[in-house]
DNA sequence: CCTTACCGAACGCACGTTCGATCGAAGAAA
DNA sequence: TTTCTTCGATCGAACGTGCGTTCGGTAAGG
């Protein structure tokens, strides 16, 4: 049997220096498909799904080729264990942190912060989400298709939310609003480094005040 | 001799149902080097850079494996191509359509059009140029990656000049700012279809109103 | 003695690239 | 005008490599 679709966060509390050695490989058989299902995001978010071969998957995991195949049926099931980990988590993580708040401008900005933080603790694996979305095929696509499609609903909702109670009259269109919104936050891992540039809570704050309220709007934004 | 760069906007006039068939392939040097080009964006667009293989080039562009390295020197080569041409035509166009505006605010809501124009009218030479930035290596990748930069500088002080002249005070990072406008229009491939989505002039407007307004602010959108 | 965990070696295939040859047109020589 | 020569354009066939995957086996532990 291989790896089902269980066990979130799996890139859970790592120090940055903590790279992955071939040491840590002790361990019961879930936290060595862990160990090297984030091997395996950190070389695809650096190499692209296609470039990263499962010879060098392998090496960077510390086990043989052919012991991968113990852990994955194939290498598109790496690549959809990480798409379906990492959306769920995402999803569950905005999930809670919206629990309780009301206010649609307020739930903006805590999906965007929680969207940003997570990216800044899981930037392999957020890429890989962003960047391969379409190197799935089947019903592994339409799986991960179905968990974003969830997220959009969720972040959609809040769109509608706003327009209806601060901006009855506007004429916007709310689809085109939510994807510019998820192309700023999709886009971050082509620029943001977060040991250099500003805290996550900073970038996730300008982007939300640029949403609610653009450039030349209130100035509510920075930290 | 294989392909030099020159040549502008190779994807010129094309009706929507003009795919390339393997008859057209009379003509000059430059028009043949440009109907293997137009093919071969179409693939890399549709599959991405690594699936799509000469032999699968060969075949869309109406010519045999081996001839294709009569005009280019690699696959990468072509990739090059694709990208130079299209990033420089999109300055330029920019830069023409920028002549003689001098509101800040009128100069991103013309910078935006021009994107999302260009964009409708040669999304798969955008697509390959917003997804695979980092397929290139070396050299090409430095001079594909100068003339990103160049378009970012042309956005960036667009931006500048809307804080110093509308915000003098409000608190957002103008590189944030700009990097987000990239995001909304990067990301266009992944949602817009120009056939049943709006007009190009209707999402460049909102998208432009989003950016100096947001959804709360003075609502001046739609189109 | 069976199962789990793992590996070395190989298989078959698809890839980017190269090589040698062909064919037709343009230009020089007769 | 005819013949000879060159050269750009093109192709079929092959080369070498790296890929994802599989197979048969081994060693340990219950």
């Amino acid at each position: 049997m291989s790896a089902d679709r269980s066990e979130h966060s799996f890139e859970g509390a790592k120090g940055p220096a903590a790279v992955a050695r071939s040491s840590d490989i002790r361990g019961s058989y879930d936290e060595r498909l862990n160990h090297i299902l984030v091997a395996a995001t950190d070389l695809i978010a650096r190499m692209g799904y296609e470039r990263a071969s499962m010879r060098e998957v392998a090496k960077a995991a510390g086990v043989s080729l052919a012991g991968l195949y113990h852990y994955f049926d194939s290498k598109e099931n790496i690549l959809f264990l990480i798409q379906f980990r990492t959306f769920g988590s995402l999803l569950n993580l905005s999930r809670e942190k919206l629990h309780g708040v009301t206010d649609p401008a307020e739930q903006l900005r805590v999906m965007v912060r929680a969207h940003v933080s997570y990216f800044a603790a899981n930037m392999a694996a957020l890429k890989a989400c962003s960047h391969e979305l379409d190197s799935l095929t089947g019903q592994s696509y339409e799986e991960a298709r179905q968990l974003r499609r969830e997220y959009y609903e969720l972040t959609r909702a809040i769109v509608n939310r706003l327009f209806e109670t601060h901006a009855p009259n506007n004429k916007l269109d709310a689809h085109v609003a939510t994807m510019s919104l998820f192309g700023m936050l999709n886009w971050l891992y082509r620029w943001y480094d977060p040991q250099e540039g500003g805290s996550p809570t900073s970038i996730a704050n300008q982007i939300a005040s640029q949403f609610l309220y653009g450039l030349l709007g209130e100035s509510k934004g920075g930290d």
